[in-house]
RNA sequence: GCCCCCGUAGCUCAGUUGGAUAGAGCGUCGGCCUCCGAAGCCGGAAGCACAGGUUCGAGUCCUGUCGGGGGCACCA
């Protein structure tokens, strides 16, 4: 990545000036290379000099124009067309033409790979995101994660890691149990009982379907006297449909998860015991009030927090204790990732000082929480509640705008930022999305080769060092961004900075259509620009297909 | 009451970890198809909630005010 390299260039001549005594000895401060916004301010740059400027006690345009000396003391062959100090002490980097346009053949000879790095090499990375309790199907609200941590987890690969997706099912807890009862109930009125939903239930139309499905599975097997309690299968089989219709909706998003966790395998393979223990031994339990607690306190918390209950049933804390030490202890993930809504925000400081508590560094454990979504239609505000029965399914959000539109509504907003979802206008601007745009160049592209083809010209023998219009460098100048990005989302969990660039790759390529001809009498320049559009296509593809997203040959 | 997040153009959102003259889509006003796809391109109008502070430099960091969302369970 010419990034790094010109990082690598500027620490090294720092040294070099310090070596030859033109700056003083001082440790070299961080300084990041930045793309400046404005393109006369080269193609790369820093502000390193006014990092050092107090310490070296030195105007920082003079540390500046020495350090820039000491670069350009350098043998650079012809990668640079000029390296600049600019007020108040920026150093600034133009890349030459002639090397932008051999990036050219560069980035074809790597193909669809093109943006892949080497940052997480050797590093194993889970990735758990969306979990919802298998009591209703995937709601819109749900898709913000859901495209986060797939677009995530899809990027973290790309940046070399080993990427695990994982969903933990809630199969152990209260929810399914009321879920399970709210089934049989709708079972048992399939066979003519009068039985009513249970206070706290599930009314939604699913329980319907899922009745019915259990119905025409088993029969009548399942029914019990009157009054008795329901069999264990109830749950069982219940739990397993919802799973079921949750792993198709999440298809028809194009999720596909590597793992599905059962917080119930915690407690039959002896992970919750050995878990307890652990933390006993490490002497984080005390027992009060008829109660087991986790002792937070003694790690900065405010309060204590329950692991068994007075009945003696575990908590969910409990169970997701054991679970993360199944995460980082009996997998030995590097990186741990957590995707939760907002509405779990309280979760984080206990679990990670339950994770401190097994002896693992809390950093290891990397949380990511979203704003919840605001789900509209028009002016009105829609409130979702499994409970009430109210649910807009993600699903019916996919089939009316689309995987690719509802993926993009999704991604393209920071988890940080309070999100709005408009069902009506996601609906009305599905024709005019962003995401077209996108897909159009790629469309566009492949017309143009389609019909370079049709006149028997392919890009073979074409010569990129004809490749000098500023529009064709500006395209490629927009490629050799997505290594960068790769890097950044990988080391910031932040992929909603993916469909911006998909969308300036496009913008560089429509710009370029507009002003430059690829198929024309000139044989040698088509195959040139021949070549520029496919390295274009291969990237716009890539981007898209980080974020899930399809690249259509025509639209 | 305490804690977390947010407030940027008419609307929905970005803003490169503190950088140089704050961007995009939609909407709006005006222009561009005898030529590789007009789902495109070019141009105009329009914005950092408010008040202090930190420093070479603040949309970005700190304090306060106002406004909105979420959390403070032997729920998950």
């Amino acid at each position: 990545m010419i990034k790094n390299e010109i990082g690598q260039l500027v620490q090294a001549a720092v040294r070099k000036a310090q070596e030859a005594g033109d700056l003083p000895a001082a440790a070299i401060p961080d300084a990041p290379i930045e793309r400046p916004q404005r393109p006369e301010h080269g193609d790369y740059g820093t502000g390193l000099a006014m990092r050092m400027a107090r310490a070296a006690q030195m105007n920082p345009l003079e540390i500046a124009k020495i350090v820039a000396r000491h670069i350009e003391g350098d043998s650079q062959n012809g990668v640079f067309a000029a390296i600049e100090v600019a007020p108040p002490g920026f150093i600034n980097f133009r890349l030459s033409r002639d090397w932008l346009a051999a990036q050219v053949d560069a980035i074809l000879a790597t193909g669809p790979e093109f943006g892949n790095i080497s940052l997480g090499a050797g590093k194993k990375v889970q990735v758990e995101f969306v979990s919802a309790n298998p009591v209703g199907p995937i709601h819109v609200g749900n898709g913000r994660g859901l495209a986060l941590g797939d677009t995530l987890a899809r990027a973290l690969a790309a940046a070399g890691f080993e990427v695990e997706r994982e969903y933990f099912v809630n199969d152990a807890g209260t929810q399914t149990d009321i879920f399970a009862e709210t089934l049989y109930v709708r079972y048992q009125q399939l066979f003519g009982r009068e039985v009513e939903i249970p206070e706290g239930g599930y009314p939604g139309e699913y329980m319907l379907d899922l009745a019915n499905a259990l119905k025409d599975e088993l029969g009548d097997s399942l029914l019990r006297p009157e009054g008795e309690p329901k069999p264990p299968e109830v749950h069982d089989r219940g739990v397993a449909l919802m799973l079921e219709n949750i792993r198709q909706d999440l298809d028809a998003i194009g999720v596909q998860y590597d793992n599905w966790f059962s917080e119930r395998s915690v407690y039959d393979d002896g992970t919750y015991k050995k878990t307890m223990d652990l933390l006993r031994e490490h002497g984080f339990v005390s027992e009060r009030e008829g109660a087991v607690w986790f002792v937070s306190s003694s790690l900065g918390e405010e309060k204590d927090n329950v692991l068994v209950r007075s009945t003696g049933a575990p908590t969910y804390f409990a169970s997701d204790i054991a679970y993360h030490y199944d995460k980082f202890v009996t997998r030995a993930f590097d990186r741990v990732i957590n995707i939760w809504g907002a509405d779990h925000q309280g979760h984080v400081p206990r679990m990670k000082a339950a994770v401190t508590a097994l002896g693992v560094d809390p950093d290891r454990l990397e949380i990511i929480i979203y704003q919840l979504v605001t789900l509209k239609r028009g002016e009105e505000v829609v409130r979702l509640s499994k409970r009430a029965g109210d649910i807009v399914t993600l699903r019916s959000v996919v089939d009316e705008v689309g995987a690719d539109a509802a993926r993009y509504n999704f991604v393209t907003r920071a988890a940080d930022s309070h999100m709005e979802f408009d069902i009506e206008l996601a609906k009305r601007q599905s024709a005019e999305n962003p995401v077209y745009y996108v897909q159009y160049a790629h469309a566009r592209i492949a017309g143009i080769l389609a019909q370079a083809a049709e006149r028997g010209l392919d890009f073979e023998g074409g010569d990129v060092g004809l490749l000098k219009e500023d529009a064709e460098l500006d395209l490629v100048r927009k490629m050799l961004r997505l290594p960068e990005l790769i890097e950044q989302i990988a080391l910031s969990n932040e992929p909603h900075q993916l469909p911006y660039y998909a969308t300036e790759m496009a913008t560089a390529f429509h710009d370029f259509y507009e002003k430059c001809r690829v198929l024309s009498d000139d044989e040698a320049l088509s195959r040139a620009r021949l070549k520029l559009v496919s390295a274009a296509k291969t990237v716009l593809a890539r981007s898209l297909s980080l974020m899930g997203m399809s690249a259509p040959e025509r639209m």
